[in-house]
DNA sequence: TCAAAAGTGTTAAGTTTACACCCATGA
DNA sequence: TCATGGGTGTAAACTTAACACTTTTGA
């Protein structure tokens, strides 16, 4: 029961295109897929899918995410609505890009296997079709604003990280060398980012404390703020 | 000619909706409208309207600007895409926010006038039907991070402005009072805002000095910025 | 002559950057 | 014992914030 004022316009598919960062071997990677259906098949693009009926957009985005890496619960930020008319030879679709922080080890790549999915260097872009490429630049411009201003890096970890673990996502987010002492005066001042007494005994011989995250001490430091 | 692969999903309207500025009385403005027609007759909403065949979403923001004040060549930029499944009572519809600042004497109120078109105070906004509320703040929360990185200012002004009319434009959209000697030390550093020899003398007795606002100053002050 | 807006510098506080050595341990 | 990554402080440079008086001129 749709009045005349709508029917009038034409409708058009929306899609949601994920940019899927990890953080594996000191390398900020991104979620890949090579397209085994057409348009552009044997391409490589992001992973995506479309909006469905009642379906929130950012819900399609979560549905998406889930679907390729079976991760949950992760915070989805959006990156922009893309809505060229020729973005897609096959049809008119306006696409909206969503940016997510995954830590690799909650990753099931049998999923991503399914879809032909591959991680790779942010830094190493291969071209990628439907103008995909401007989604990820804009997402990594984003994140590189983010990653200064609010706490995300650990998104990129297990719940406990040692201190070299976060500067060298700051590092690779940032494409720059931080220094060591610099770096760990700022986080020292985050009163977010607590030490546990964990010690990780993984990455040298010294062993390096285990840090974690804690969400609501970041919501109290934000009202301090004010 | 369109592959089984697009057509099992659904297709939904989109919109655009436009968060215009505007900087008149000394007060930051938006653009809205009192609806005559269905949904939400009588309530008010942003300016929008439907995206087209082979139109650019961003073309129909342009459009849709355009129509409503008689504005062409003004930089729209994009706020983000709202796609909730019921934020439109009358049909699916996937809306984008765009935002412009827009010089109050060059638009044409007669045309908003059809629209049932009204600026309103940003700081005392009425509710707004569409989840438009929504859009207006997070444009706004643009705008301010915007105005402290770029000179954006300017586009809320003749070409000819004085420094206390820019100073009240950054006061207006931070909703903060500027020290008058810090704001003009800033703007000193600036090489893309230029003074003339011309005077204005509308607004004190003394007679200000008029600025300008160079577009390719501030693209060489860019690129030395690397 | 006075009200009203334009214009102008200095100092203190805070923030950011640069920089080099010792520590603990497993191999 | 030594190679490897973990951990620590200080000083200089720069940026930001606070602050008050003089100038011009039309009414």
């Amino acid at each position: 029961m749709e009045a005349v004022y709508y029917s009038q316009n034409p409708r058009f598919y929306v899609a949601v295109d994920c940019i899927i960062f990890c953080f594996e071997d000191g390398v900020l990677k991104v979620l890949l897929q090579q397209r085994d259906f057409e348009p552009f098949r044997g391409e490589h693009t992001l992973m995506g899918g479309f909006v469905q009926e009642n379906e929130d957009v950012t819900q399609a985005a979560q549905r998406i995410l889930e679907e390729r890496t079976g991760i949950l619960y992760v915070p989805l930020e959006q990156v922009g609505a893309f809505g060229s008319p020729n973005r897609d030879p096959g049809a008119r679709v306006v696409s909206i890009a969503y940016m997510a922080l995954v830590d690799k080890h909650l990753c099931n790549d049998s999923l991503n296997a399914k879809h032909n999915g591959f991680w790779v260097n942010v830094y190493d872009l291969p071209s990628l079709s439907f103008g995909h490429d401007e989604m990820v630049h804009k997402a990594l411009a984003r994140l590189r604003i983010q990653i200064g201003k609010t706490p995300v890096g650990f998104q990129l970890l297990p719940p406990m990280f040692t201190l070299s673990q976060l500067q060298h996502i700051h590092e690779a987010i940032l494409n720059e060398h931080i220094d060591k002492r610099n770096f760990r005066k700022r986080v020292a001042d985050m009163s977010y980012i607590e030490k546990t007494d964990k010690i990780d005994k993984t990455t040298s011989k010294r062993g390096a404390a285990l840090y974690r995250y804690n969400q609501l001490e970041y919501e109290k430091s934000l009202k301090a703020k004010l």
